[in-house]
DNA sequence: AAGGAGCGCGGTGATTGGCTGAGAA
DNA sequence: TTCTCAGCCAATCACCGCGCTCCTT
């Protein structure tokens, strides 16, 4: 019906405050902590530029390999490259788990 | 009641097991990064990995500016407590453009 | 910054760079991550995403407190105040646990 | 052969505003 | 204290996931 190019590529807010407002509820245990407007904004955009950062550094990483599909490994180097420690742990068993599942799926099909 | 607290403690322990699913949509991530022209091709993984990373951002992000508004003793997070959880932090230099402070704000606008 | 770790420890081609390029690396992405930005500053803030959506909501029905209703308690005899004694189905808030 | 882009279809949850108390000031 | 404003509610429909075909590597 509407399109519009920019307001497509911004995260869904409602799924974004779910996220936050869950992780303050685990910070705070005592209570419910309201987030504002413009900082619900604040959260999307630097997700949206988190996932800009980090897309073309994996890109790069790519590019380097000569290959012309990012894959998990590329964002695994990405990761370590920009620096976010915490993200790498759990991103990794993440993709061990997703290919696991996928070599299931396959096996199953035939 | 006990009763209350009890199902609050399960409710509480519910959202732990269930939170680290893919909540932020495929389709989407995998559209913001092929906005990069340079971008070309992207695996099935990927955009798997790039959600499950940026649902751990925004959470990270969200605890950095939590400590912020704790230390000025409010009960609502505000712009200004990402901006100042992302200036204390090198880590989170890429952002300092996307989220200004109110007195950069004032600069900017100024000239 | 003393510290500097290899961008990539691949054999695949010694492409070596130096603390400057791999910051100038950085930075360079880190441009092109805020060239999306800038995109964004130039447009204005739209108060809804969506015209339907949008009538949609302005359609519904309101309940006390300017909240949105259900559809089925509609007009008949009461529109704002509520009202749960005759016809609606009683709503059970509790339910069996293990 | 392997796997990603592109497209269409069906199902579904994100989107959405008026009022009011929570809470910023 | 004053007064701004975020949370609350649920129905539609834009969009997400999935299966499919065609194409590149």
């Amino acid at each position: 019906m509407e399109k519009v190019v920019s307001e497509a590529e911004e995260l869904p807010k409602a799924i974004v405050r779910r996220v936050v407002k869950d992780k303050l509820s685990q910070c705070s245990s005592d209570a419910d902590i309201n987030v504002h407007k413009d900082a619900l904004l604040a959260f999307s955009e630097s997700a949206r530029i988190f996932i800009h950062y980090l897309s073309a550094t994996a890109n790069d990483i790519c590019k380097e390999s000569k290959r012309q599909t990012i894959n998990g490994d590329d964002v695994l180097k990405a990761l370590e490259e920009i620096e976010f420690p915490e993200l790498l742990k759990p991103l990794k068993a993440s993709l061990a788990e997703f290919r696991k599942m996928n070599a299931g799926k396959k096996a199953a099909a035939s | 009641h006990n009763l209350e607290l009890f199902w609050n403690q399960q409710n509480y322990e519910m959202r732990n097991v269930v939170k680290s699913q893919n909540q932020l949509p495929l389709a989407r991530i995998k559209r913001v990064m092929k906005s990069d022209g340079d971008v070309k091709m992207i695996s099935s993984e990927t955009p798997i990995l790039f959600s499950k990373a940026c649902e751990l951002f925004i959470m990270e992000l969200t605890l950095r500016a939590w400590m912020q508004t704790e230390g000025c003793k409010r009960r609502t997070l505000q712009r200004g407590d990402i901006a100042r959880a992302i200036r204390s932090d090198e880590l989170l230099d890429f952002l300092v453009d996307v989220v200004p402070l109110e007195e950069e704000e004032d600069q900017k606008l100024e000239e | 910054q003393a510290r500097m770790p290899l961008p990539l420890e691949m054999t695949q081609e010694p492409v070596y760079v130096n603390a400057k390029q791999y910051q100038g690396i950085l930075r360079r992405r880190q441009a092109r991550a805020k060239a999306e930005l800038e995109r964004k500053l130039i447009k204005s803030r739209k108060p809804y995403l969506h015209e339907s959506r949008h009538q949609h909501a302005m359609r519904r029905a309101r309940g006390t407190g300017g909240r949105f209703a259900k559809k089925n308690d509609s007009d008949a005899s009461n529109c704002t105040s509520k009202e749960k004694g005759s016809s609606g189905p009683a709503h059970s808030s509790l339910s069996a646990s293990s």
